[in-house]
DNA sequence: GTTAGCACTCAGGTGTTGAGAGTGCTAACA
DNA sequence: TGTTAGCACTCTCAACACCTGAGTGCTAAC
């Protein structure tokens, strides 16, 4: 268990086998590992030392005569003490930094360009997730016409989270009504969490107070409170998930790959994954997932925008996978976000602006 | 090639075979058909027939001791002159309408929903296409402030279509800027198509005319550009890509399934051969369609809101697929989201409502 | 025109065999 | 006592042969 308890010599073996084993994928035996990594010992004290490791739950056996594979418990010592995070040469930091800036003044397409970035280096399917906030207030609701029976909801909240969504009256609105519903609906839950407002009851307080609106509430309550509800649901962005199919272990495998692509197809699924992990780098391998995840592992790093944590985003894939290069990836990439949109702010803040709400107000 | 050239026999015998290849998925033998649909004549006269239809492009043989498979003119053949598209039993309509009927004031949900349902019952894989229209024009444009340096930029289009982005800032912005921004760019682009407005020099009319905006314009402007871009194209929404696991011609072969995943996963290609398909139910078989669906089929069908063609829906698979099903399905649930959304109105408007956009025009 | 009979074809399953890669054990060596 | 060479053994995998079943095409008889 405790990594004291293999001396120098066992580690290195350990470390040469996960190397050569995550580049080829083929289970590693003695021999070739006394050829490949030279490291003055025979291909018979190697074995001596592997059967050792795999006794201590380091390496497996596929079958007797097949070499040894690296286990979950090798992987996890590999990523706390072995592993090299520092791979990112020159033209790949560039080139993130290069497809980043592209977008640099839109959020939303930065993330996009940082999924497509992360599943294209690591050749791994990857996620970005926009977690949205119970906490997040709102700032203003409004009501647009669109033609006789449909208006459009919009939802601002203070956060610059915006969100509309078409309705369909079932009975007819006038302009000053909508207009009114606006009014209301701002006054009563501006500056009120999401969470907070879905838990008030709502129909109500039109029905009772507001004769003259009790019909377009009927219409329009159930659609808003199901739009706050997508509010806090967190938005999973997916790519790359046909890199799989570029790797050994599962093309060969139809059952594993299907097993893997119906895994990502429940979103909802993975989304909880996604949002319940720890803050920060964070790397599960194996068996430390939940059960459909048991031969997978996932990275994850969170990004920051004006300091605040916004979102997640990471990898997901076969356990036998270049930790080292792919955690420096990710790192990078959350880095590089969450800086771009702090520097910014230090430099352009000559000027602090007004930002009572007014705006809205009179609409 | 004119199905007049087949006399019934041989008409009735290559139904049969469709029917029973599109079943099982296995070629067809003579003496297996004669045995499943008694039809009075022989293994050998079948034999005979057979070897007809197979001079004439109806069947293939995928070798020399296989049974008959039919070719792409042959589901050609059987889906103008052959098929039953009122397979559909009463359960599965009530099924499809409680489904649609479940989020009936929302437009988006009913689309995703209608997805969701079109996957299932067909066992495919669906999409969904919101076509974005050239000829929409723009109503208004709002930006609205979130913190010191982001702001958020809404457009919204006179059919109800609202699309909005946050925008980071290089330089600060004051509230006063930012509302005669919204004001100067509403003004300017009211009623103009989409597609119109692009064309425009946007930027230089700001630099010239409007010194104090220059600078917001610089931002605002790119981002502006971009969101109208995205506001023409479609967004196309999938489900159930996984399904393609149960087909047994997949199932046997990773080459053919890694194709078809990756094909998927193009979306850009995609949405644009579903876009440039003829209006109303088209359905392209095998080689009908392009190089890379060329063993796939294609079934697709549009959907009205207010009488107006808005989307269109349908669904992949293998050339063996049971086109009456599907296409009752596609048939049933693109007509029951058109009849929704234009019953409604229809028995709902009883008063006429002042639509000269005077919401927005103060804000 | 239809059918029975028969020779022929071919995919797919099964069994066998040999090569190759690897292990574990033992005995010798430093 | 740790290291190594040697050797018997194991197991996978690919190749090969063989058989069976399903199917065809052809021919001759009905």
């Amino acid at each position: 268990m405790n990594p004291n308890d293999l001396n120098e010599r066992k580690l290195q073996i350990l470390q040469a086998i996960i190397a050569d084993f995550i580049t080829t994928g083929e289970p590693v035996g003695s021999r070739s590992l006394s050829k490949s990594h030279d490291m003055g010992i025979s291909p018979a004290t190697i074995r001596n030392e592997m059967s050792d490791l795999e006794e201590m739950g380091y390496l497996t056996h596929p079958h007797t005569s097949a070499g040894r594979v690296p286990s979950d418990k090798a992987y996890r010592l590999y990523v706390d003490e072995l592993m090299d995070t520092s791979q990112l040469d020159e033209a790949d930091k560039q080139k993130i930094r290069t497809k980043l800036l592209e977008s640099r003044n839109e959020l939303d397409s930065t993330i996009e360009h940082a999924a497509e970035l992360l599943s294209d280096m690591t050749n791994l399917t990857s996620f970005v997730l926009m977690p949205r906030k119970d906490e997040s207030k709102l700032k203003y609701i409004n009501f647009l016409p669109v033609d006789s029976n449909t208006v459009v909801l919009m939802i601002v909240a203070e956060d610059g989270q915006v969100m509309n969504r078409a309705i369909r009256l079932t009975s007819p609105y006038t302009e000053e009504n909508l207009q009114l519903m606006s009014k209301v609906m701002t006054h009563n839950y501006m500056g009120k969490s999401i969470s907070a407002v879905m838990a008030m009851d709502i129909i109500d307080s039109f029905t009772n107070d507001m004769e003259s609106l009790s019909n377009l509430a009927q219409d329009v309550v159930p659609s808003f409170l199901k739009t706050l509800e997508k509010m806090l649901n967190a938005d999973l962005v997916m790519n790359g998930y046909s890199n799989i199919f570029s790797l050994p272990e599962f093309s060969g495998d139809m059952q594993k790959t299907q097993q893997f692509l119906r895994m990502l197809e429940d979103k909802n699924r993975l989304t909880d994954v996604i949002v319940n992990r720890d803050k920060g780098v964070m790397i599960t391998i194996g068996d430390e997932n939940s059960e459909d995840m048991k031969d997978l592992s996932l990275i994850t790093a969170d990004y920051r925008v004006n300091g605040e944590l916004v979102g997640r985003l990471g990898v997901i894939g076969p356990t036998r996978m270049k930790y080292g290069k792919v955690t420096s990836v990710i790192k990078y990439i959350s880095d590089n976000i969450s800086q771009t949109f702090e520097l910014k702010e230090k430099n352009d803040v000559k000027e602090e602006h007004n930002d009572d709400g007014s705006t809205e107000a009179d609409s």
